[in-house]
DNA sequence: CATAAAAATGCATAAACATGCAAAAAACAG
DNA sequence: CTGTTTTTTGCATGTTTATGCATTTTTATG
């Protein structure tokens, strides 16, 4: 652990850490931060005094804005995502240009980015959009178009012109269903010309998916499996099911 | 350590460390500069002054990134915001189609638009985009291009362009500057274009303004007094700053 | 209700800070 | 160049802040 000398340096770590795995515990931070857990504690207070945080016994968790409540809309499988998002943020290099459709997962990618790599993203995605301008250091250009409602994303076709304009080293896909036969699936309509534009822009397409959504079918198909360059998966995913995905040289994470 | 003589280079310096480490720490400053701590010290709460560092307790950290800085504007002043946003949303009516630029005041508006109109409003602010998801009767059209990381905007050549696209019945600018002579202008270069653009394009344009922002001017130009259809001011303005705007035929509110 | 963990409180210590002042350095006027 | 003024700097002083420890109170949980 990098050593810590000022107290206010500390507190951020600790809303990062927050941000990142979405609670935090005061026993853990003390040994994270080596300081005392009565430290820890003054911190969350002054934190909470601030309206940065929720004190809870133990630990501290988020506030609910009105960006946190989408993300933890499906609070279910966030450990699941955060985990995908930890390997998926390895794929990102240095001065990349990257396309990040919508999602809580894509979301959890973009708060792990390190802060001093110079990116230029390319996203649909409003809350992606706010959560990018804490990044001094990367340039963001947002895609308008007709606002979806309930991914908070521009579409349409107005958003896929918009798109066409990109050529980008990565795109991270959103949240889709996967299946060796009948390729990468949407269950919304809206935004699937969108992801069909990055995969054929990208360089590369990167899939987190978690083992439900493997081997299912949705309604709107958005591009065949050979598509995909990189496949996140879980760790206890049933190594029988990815045969077909690495047969066909997708690199399994 | 290169012998620093001029105090105005070694704050120069003070800063490039802070750029090029995330902080600076008074103790080392005072040992890499050869000065005391004290003078560090005055060095730090003049950098402070100037708004180019923060400071805390043992050295200094950047400034505030955006999504803070955001919600500490949101704060500001939000009585006398609030106060302007009631009368504001009187002049939407239902079935208009509507520009919102960015700005904490034009979220007040926006929370309190009526939950059963019909509108299509158009608005390059990520902020605005996500109040409007609210409001399942709003068709929203979200300009794209190079977001401002300040404003939580897009900007520049794109999002004119998108803008030119359409007309609109209304058009409630963000925070800007006002004068009788030098007309409406603005702190920020970034979007000046673009409000330019929604100006022309609206049949009317609404400006809620405090009163300290009235008879004062901006280092960018967005357009003449004239251009105002409606002016939205608190209760205790004087009246004879209004006398002016009156003249010109402005609605005032 | 009993027990253990977590939190609050008070206190002591050391570091960081503000302030006033005087000496040194720099800028300036004649 | 000389004397004056202003700025800069370091030091001594008292004050505030940060931190850990001991003690008491609260909370969680079986």
């Amino acid at each position: 652990m990098e050593i810590i000398t000022l107290p206010e340096e500390r507190r951020e770590l600790i809303l990062n850490q927050l941000k990142e795995n979405g609670k935090v515990l005061s026993i853990e931070l003390s040994k994270l931060l080596n300081v005392s857990e009565d430290t820890i504690r003054r911190d969350l207070r002054e934190l909470a005094d601030a309206n940065l945080l929720r004190r809870v016994h133990g630990g501290a968790m988020p506030i609910n804005t009105a960006m946190e409540s989408f993300r933890t809309r499906e609070t279910l499988m966030v450990d699941v995502k955060i985990n995908l998002a930890k390997k998926a943020v390895k794929l990102i290099k240095d001065h990349q240009t990257i396309f990040f459709g919508g999602g809580t997962t894509n979301l959890e990618i973009i708060k792990r980015i390190p802060k001093d790599f110079f990116l230029t993203i390319i996203t649909p995605s409003v809350v992606n959009a706010i959560e990018l301008a804490n990044f001094p250091r990367i340039k963001t250009i947002l895609i308008g178009g007709e606002l979806s409602q309930k991914e908070l994303t521009a579409t349409g076709a107005e958003a896929v012109a918009q798109l066409k304009n990109f050529h980008t080293d990565l795109f991270f896909m959103g949240v889709c269903s996967l299946h060796h036969q009948h390729g990468i699936t949407s269950v919304e309509y809206d935004g699937v010309i969108s992801e069909k534009t990055m995969v054929e822009n990208a360089k590369a397409t990167v899939v987190p998916v978690s083992n439900h959504k493997l081997e299912t079918i949705s309604a709107n198909f958005i591009a065949p499996i050979s598509a995909i360059s990189f496949l996140i998966t879980e760790e206890d995913v049933d190594q029988k099911l990815l045969q077909p995905y690495f047969l066909q040289g997708i690199k399994i994470v």
